[in-house]
DNA sequence: AAGACGACTTGACACAGATCAATGCCAATG
DNA sequence: CATTGGCATTGATCTGTGTCAAGTCGTCTT
């Protein structure tokens, strides 16, 4: 089980402040040492297992994360078991805003995941008067919203081949904002992850996968693909 | 062409203060009488004709804006012509923040629209230190996050049928928030926008509300339809 | 009133991707 | 080292939705 540049070393005894790699990206970057030092305190450093839930869909919403090391699959479910994944959190995401008093979806982490925890009560206070922080926030939500747009675009009009290729583009420019550029794009979770966050089944993820590798596109390897031809590979997913 | 219940009256000569019909919905519900007034006195008052842009993708995004009257479409196009419809807006909704300095996808007119325009210079200045004016940004922000969240469902694993039967759900209680509660829900946009909306053809949306009045579930009307059944219409919108 | 136009509907057929079923691969386990 | 169980791949077939092509209906134009 890959952790990608995210290993297994214990967190909770450390101040965040010292080691939080992802601290430049997360939610609690602008804070001065002053409020961070508030903003320390109110956090639990919390670790998951492997597939383990760190919240469900419809759950009373009293808390939320900032992710700092691992990844997690994000998704809502059809009363009938179909699954949507809505998105995969990285280190520096922000998770567990929701537009009521329940979370609107579920979150688990692939691989070993570390978050901060806040108790919403006093997450509130503390932002409530802090512009900076606020703004931070709406940045955070902006980002996310133009992601989903982008995938609402992703689900409704594109072919199985061009969501594969989108996909692993998308994956491998925000994997380089935490690991930096790499030749092979790590895919820690699973085909069915893939297939549930493309609209696909797992059998068609794995014949678009085989496909380009025959046209010589990719190199499929353990846990991850090398991408042969960026340039064309980048036109098929605009495309 | 039908306007639901937001009429061609002008708007321009009334002070927002006076006359807006959707000011407790909007971003601004809540400035005080003081703060309001600066805020109108930064804001334009702009008419639209139906399918007039507001604004299209990968413009420099210099304003924001605040719909008061009429229904907009908001969609990104693929460079080959395909489209998807993100969303509609209605009086009250707020639209134009992006995470790069252009804008993320295209609104226009469906039917006539009135806005509040906002350069974003004057705006940021305005919000950056009204705390309460940001946390209702993010109130906004969210909300759409789960509508966006909610349509990745849609898209991806739904059929068709329960595609349009969740559209027409969804569709009645938003306009039910501005226009009340009514029996026929009012279909402003035609049935391509809704194929684009539902990633779908106009053939198969089509075919679908045929069906779905053959089933007695609804009775098509000129520019809407009657729902007959809302338990199990309602039903299958969820399930 | 006749024509033209745009929006919608309907039918026949095609195909991308789903479904069903078998097989391969490898790491964990006793 | 054989066995198990979880993924991933591959093949054969099916089907929901797309595509193509007529139609219908209502409204606007002249």
């Amino acid at each position: 089980m890959p952790h990608l540049a995210f290993p297994n070393n214990s967190c909770e005894e450390f101040r965040c402040a010292t080691h939080c790699a992802v601290r430049p990206l997360a939610i609690c970057a602008e804070l001065n040492p002053v409020e961070h030092q508030e903003f320390e305190r109110m956090a639990q450093h919390v670790r998951y297992a492997p597939k383990e839930a760190l919240f469900s869909e419809d759950e009373i919403a009293d808390s939320v994360y900032s992710l700092t090391e691992g990844i997690a699959r994000l998704y809502k479910l059809l009363p009938d078991g179909r699954r949507q994944i809505i998105g995969f959190a990285l280190p520096g995401d922000f998770l567990g805003m929701a537009p009521t008093s329940r979370y609107s979806f579920s979150a688990d982490a692939i691989g070993t995941v570390v978050t901060c925890r806040f108790f919403k009560g006093p997450f509130t206070r503390f932002i409530e008067n802090k512009p900076h922080m606020l703004l931070r926030m709406n940045e955070f939500a902006t980002r996310e919203l133009g992601q989903a747009q982008d995938q609402m675009l992703l689900l409704g009009r594109r072919s199985a081949e061009e969501k594969v290729a989108a996909f692993l583009v998308g994956w491998r420019d925000r994997l380089a904002r935490v690991e930096g550029v790499t030749k092979t794009v790590m895919l820690p979770m699973g085909r069915q992850d893939i297939a549930d966050f493309l609209g696909l089944t797992i059998e068609t993820v794995s014949r678009t996968f085989t496909k380009l590798e025959r046209e010589k596109l990719i190199v499929i390897v353990p846990d991850g693909v090398r991408v042969l031809d960026p340039k064309r590979f980048d036109a098929l997913a605009a495309a």
